[in-house]
DNA sequence: TTGTAGGCGTTATCAG
DNA sequence: CTGATAACGCCTACAA
């Protein structure tokens, strides 16, 4: 952008040393400055419209103040959310954040975490961990502080927020048998995720809980939380005739998907078959039929993600934890009972 | 991220000088090295997995490979992909993208400008200007490489990049006149932004072009591109007694705001009234119901002003262009004759 | 082909 | 309270 004012140019027009003119715009030094020559250090900085070199800065003290987030993809409208909860917490912090879209490539990933560690980020919140995400394990474990946000990471004790997903699920399923279906499917999201593994454990418990058996054909899984995959495994488990009279799906996309194939099989939502989604993604409530879900709080994913990043820089030696926010059913109009 | 190895490090472990190392790690000086010790170096690099230190590099090279993107709100679904085409084009060119979320606060986006600065953003991307935006006109005219998209700036030579708000709109007017519609009325955004002023004016004109009379009680103008502001201004007009047969709204997010207010005063879409959006954002598709609209192509509008901006990086005195990307009318199942 | 010296803008550490 | 000096990691003349 041109030619920035330095801190040199900022000194020279107070009539001090650089030294003194950083310490008096720097809040942590500047109550050693003459009050006096202060006024004069930072109107000089005024007029000049002076904004200190960030990377003159974070070369000195080896910190970048900025966070890179890695997620898969933007466009996603789940996402949104979550990088605005994380970059309201850090940018009152004084942090910036660096968003980088992976569109679940592994590679890409790799390259992506490598152009971040060159900015030098402080550290990273993480939504594209995968079950067994050696990546990540090494990082942290040679003391990069990430937080993993929605996902987490089997057997390691990386810091991590999410949605409650086994209760989610536990209420989605509870819902469907108190409306009296019996035949209750799922369409399962991608096995190496610790959420679509750990909802397909939570639907298959809550069945048990209520006594039913399951129906192995009546649970497909999906290669990725897409509408496509969705749609995909939905019409595989459909073509071997196995029909139920309740869905529930691994998040809203793949929901989206389902809802695709009810419609080209002439199967009405929610009058022939009911369908619980998870999320609560924005728009989602706007769909023919408005849809049924599980409500997390994506933003407060993000805000609690940064928050704990901010805890770990503060303290590096902080116990891990992994915080766990409450899931919420949201009923809608995509469940009915079951017609006879 | 703990401690990242330097350069010296790699050149002590391929027992060369730093600055040999530094040569041979840069495509643009290896040529001048010894192709046996290159290959020691990059050796070395990988073993230790080197990253040059961007802060070190930009603080000499005075660039930061970093560009800013100022846009309102990422969760508004407007803007996931136009960030997406602006990120796809950098990355590739080796930049990275720093997106800050404005909310519409005149002093937010001053702050958040300022951050950017202190960042060194080689350049800026901003979707979020003003007609009369002073802040954007002095940046550029002190030699700030910005390029606009979606709106522009009144009487200025910011290069930008924009959908044809205009011919989008004659083509929305012109198909509800070709169903019927004599009443036909206009939600407009705020005027104090170009989209919404030339939206506004495009509907005029088409009127005016089909030899209709133009009834100002048919024109309202919401304050915001909100689904809110969309309903408040809808209402204002149904309450003045002025009831259109077909509405076109200045957006998708105004045209949601429409479409609740036609539910609580039950005029069925399209049976009583035809509604046409602009932006053919996300999941619009999916309302009830599926919204026809404008289609801007909001993936390609990104990704031409980064190539703008990368251009300009290339040669600075650049002459100034704006770039006018076609729209498309996408007809769904928001609009139909009117009933009589 | 490789090494030396200096500096980008800032701050930490001394000394005054 | 203020000033001098060095250093962060990298790059780029210039010299060897």
């Amino acid at each position: 952008m041109t030619n920035s004012p330095t801190l040199k140019e900022v000194a020279q027009r107070a009539g001090v040393h650089v030294t003194t003119a950083s310490r008096a715009l720097n809040p942590a030094t500047s109550s050693l400055v003459n009050p006096a020559t202060m006024r004069r250090v930072q109107a000089a900085a005024r007029e000049l419209r002076y904004q200190p070199n960030a990377m003159a800065r974070g070369l000195k003290t080896a910190r970048s103040m900025s966070v890179g987030v890695l997620i898969p993809d933007l466009t996603n409208p789940l996402f949104p959310p979550i990088v605005r909860g994380i970059e309201d917490v850090l940018a009152a912090a004084g942090y910036t954040t660096l968003i980088a879209n992976t569109d679940n490539d592994p590679d890409r990933q790799v390259k992506l975490f490598d152009t971040l560690r060159a900015r030098q980020v402080d550290g990273l919140v993480v939504a594209t961990a995968h079950r067994e995400d050696g990546l990540f394990i090494d990082a942290h474990r040679a003391g990069t502080r990430i937080v993993l946000v929605n996902r987490r990471v089997d057997h390691s004790d990386i810091p991590s927020v999410t949605g409650d997903d086994h209760d989610g699920i536990a209420m989605a399923v509870r819902h469907l048998i108190d409306l009296g279906h019996t035949r209750i499917a799922h369409v399962a999201g991608p096995q190496d995720t610790s959420t679509g593994r750990g909802r397909l454990r939570a639907y298959r418990q809550a069945l048990d809980d209520a006594g039913m058996t399951l129906d192995p054909g009546l649970v497909v899984a999906a290669k990725g939380f897409t509408e496509l995959e969705g749609a995909r495994a939905t019409r595989a488990m459909l073509d071997a005739g196995k029909v139920p009279t309740a869905v529930v799906a691994a998040n809203d996309m793949i929901a989206l998907g389902c809802l695709d194939v009810f419609g080209e099989r002439r199967l009405r939502c929610p009058q022939h078959i009911s369908l619980v989604g998870f999320n609560d993604m924005p728009f989602i409530d706007r769909l023919t039929p408005p849809l049924s879900t599980v409500r997390v709080p994506h933003y407060q994913i993000g805000a609690e993600a940064a928050r704990m990043l901010l805890d770990r820089f503060g303290n590096p030696d902080l116990p891990t934890k992994s915080i766990t926010l409450p899931a919420t059913l949201v009923l809608r109009e995509s469940t009915a009972p079951p017609s006879r």
